[in-house]
RNA sequence: GGGCCGUUAGCUCAACUGGUAGAGCAACUGACUCUUAAUCAGUAGGUUUGGGGUUCGAGCCCCCGACGGCCCA
């Protein structure tokens, strides 16, 4: 051979696709096809670990199973191989020898690659080492790929490549499929925790023409057929709130909010949220449901209510402290009680700690942003934190005893807010003032301010039955049972910027 | 939006003060019928994120951009 046509042999095999091409052309000439299909397993890796744990080497049991799954590992001896092989419970070792399935298929089971998924047929048996295993009598190859799975010692850490391409993640690193699982989980508890209390499940629109229910910046899209802007929803609040009105008392809806503010470990543009509201009660029934639904929710996902975010301890054993704005202002040092009422102190205080707040902004809008700046990230909690300005909360119910405050409460757990609720403001005289104190504010600038939603109003005036409703951030929640800091761990597609020299 | 850090083989990482870009795993060839990150012998694999600049010489220094991470707003 020369040297040059040397040189070419090994340009072709530089590229690791290029081998795997190779390998499909020949199993094709011996008339396999790596793609087949029909081939159904019978039973998991965890199934099949469990039924034969108690075999002894050298028995032989009456069983044949079929299974399937990715390899991951390849042990080649000559006339006998192992692999290791990953189905969607977990691993098992699979044992084949040339003597047990023959010269020929023994030949092609050497061309098998690590990342492609086969299915075998074999009895259970036990190696000298003792790890139950599967003694291969046929396999068949389902799915060849083309491309190298990563390295199996260190797998694959790079965070920008485990969430652009998730898929490869999730075949190689097993605690980004358990908080998949978890989601699962913590969303089929909450749904069954309402559902047995007589909340119906329902669906309302996520693209609206006037986005309600929440202070944000929405996603505007476009519709051609009706010639009008669209936006993606920012909250459902009133179109639940009008299945109230309709007659519906327990209603509650598990979807994706969207909002056009930046991505950080904290936000994602789509995040899920549940929502559900109940009529005839109020926020202190809610503070005490939210205790029980989030302490039974961490007691079933992860067997208690005392558990470890970070490096600090959590217990969500109930009852939670109950705090005021007003007391947590002054609790956490913002301000005094001398101050706290006094527009110009406090406005001082704000400008001087650099936040962004106007002459234009109200008493209670100042002190949220400085509860924001200073409080916030104090309250580990669990903690509510209730009674919030009437002018900040324009959706809730007025104090009967203040009406400059709202029966109204956040929750607090780590530092970040994970629920707000309230007792509903269902008299349609109040919320028509108080959608035109936020037109007003929208008008002076503040693109965040609610829009006046007429038939909201309209429905309002039919008579919405007294009601407390509450929001709960479902990825918050899937970050604090899963000991993630980053809300991108519990987003299988979390927003990125496009790939550079992908389409 | 601002600051700092990062981007080197498919993956995980090296590369001194600017002086021939390396390793492990994966791949390829060969040996091996009980391996467990198998072992042994050998081989190949690089537009060092993109562009520009300084220099005899740049992965490394300078400028601009892309993407990501952290912090701040």
């Amino acid at each position: 051979m020369s040297d040059s046509s040397q040189h070419t042999k090994h340009s072709q095999a530089s590229s690791l696709t290029e081998v795997r091409r190779k390998k499909i052309e020949e199993l094709l000439d011996q008339g396999i096809f790596p793609y087949s299909t029909g081939f159904k397993p019978e039973i998991t890796s965890q199934e099949f670990l469990r039924e034969f744990r108690h075999i002894v080497e050298n028995e032989t049991v009456d069983r044949v199973v079929k299974m399937s799954g990715r390899i991951i590992a390849i042990r080649l001896l000559g006339k006998a191989a192992f692999m290791r092989i990953r189905d969607v419970a977990g691993d098992f070792q699979i044992y084949l020898g040339r003597d047990a399935v023959g010269a020929e298929n023994f030949k092609i089971a050497k061309k098998l690659d690590i990342g492609d998924i086969i299915g075998v047929v074999g009895k259970p048996f036990k190696t000298r080492t003792g790890e139950t295993s599967v003694l291969v009598e046929q396999f068949t190859l389902l799915t060849k790929a083309l491309r190298p799975l990563p390295e199996k010692w260190h797998g694959l850490s790079d965070v920008e490549t485990r969430y652009r391409q998730r898929y490869l993640d999730l075949i190689v690193n097993q605690t980004s499929r358990d908080i998949v699982i978890t989601r699962s989980k913590i969303i089929s508890f909450l749904r069954n925790f309402l559902t047995e209390r007589g909340f119906l499940e329902v669906e309302t629109p996520m693209m609206q023409a006037l986005p309600g229910g929440a202070t944000a910046k929405p996603f505007e899209t476009y519709h051609n057929a009706l010639d009008r802007s669209l936006y993606l929803r920012i909250a459902p609040e009133l179109y639940l709130k009008r299945l109230l009105v309709g007659g519906f008392d327990k209603v509650f809806e598990i979807n994706r909010n969207f909002r056009n503010e930046g991505i950080s470990t904290q936000h994602n543009p789509e995040f899920t949220m549940l929502e559900f509201y109940e009529a005839y009660k109020t926020y202190d029934d809610l503070m005490s449901l939210t205790e029980q639904m989030l302490s039974s929710l961490a007691q079933e996902i992860i067997g208690t209510q005392r558990f470890m975010y970070g490096d600090k301890e959590v217990d969500l054993t109930p009852p939670w402290t109950r705090m005021t704005v007003r007391e947590a202002l002054i609790t956490h040092r913002a301000f005094n009680e001398s101050e706290i009422d006094d527009w110009n102190a406090v406005f001082i205080k704000a400008v001087e700690m650099g936040l962004k707040v106007g002459k234009e902004d109200s008493l209670g809008k100042l002190w949220m942003s400085v509860f924001d700046e200073v409080v916030e990230e104090k309250l580990w909690g669990p903690v509510f934190i209730h009674k919030y300005p009437v002018d900040v909360s324009p959706l809730a119910r007025r104090n009967d005893e203040d009406p400059t405050v709202t029966d109204r409460f956040e929750l607090y757990i780590c530092g970040r807010e994970m629920a707000n609720a309230f007792t509903e403001l269902n008299d349609p005289i109040d919320q028509r003032s108080r959608f035109e104190q936020q037109v007003m504010a929208r008008n002076a600038g503040d693109e965040e301010a609610h829009y006046l939603d007429e038939d909201f109003l309209r429905a309002l005036e039919y008579g919405m039955p007294p009601a407390a409703g509450e929001g709960l951030g479902i990825d918050r929640i899937v970050m604090l049972l899963t000991n993630s800091q980053s809300i991108r761990e519990v987003i299988l597609f979390p927003h990125m910027r496009p790939e550079k020299g992908l389409g």
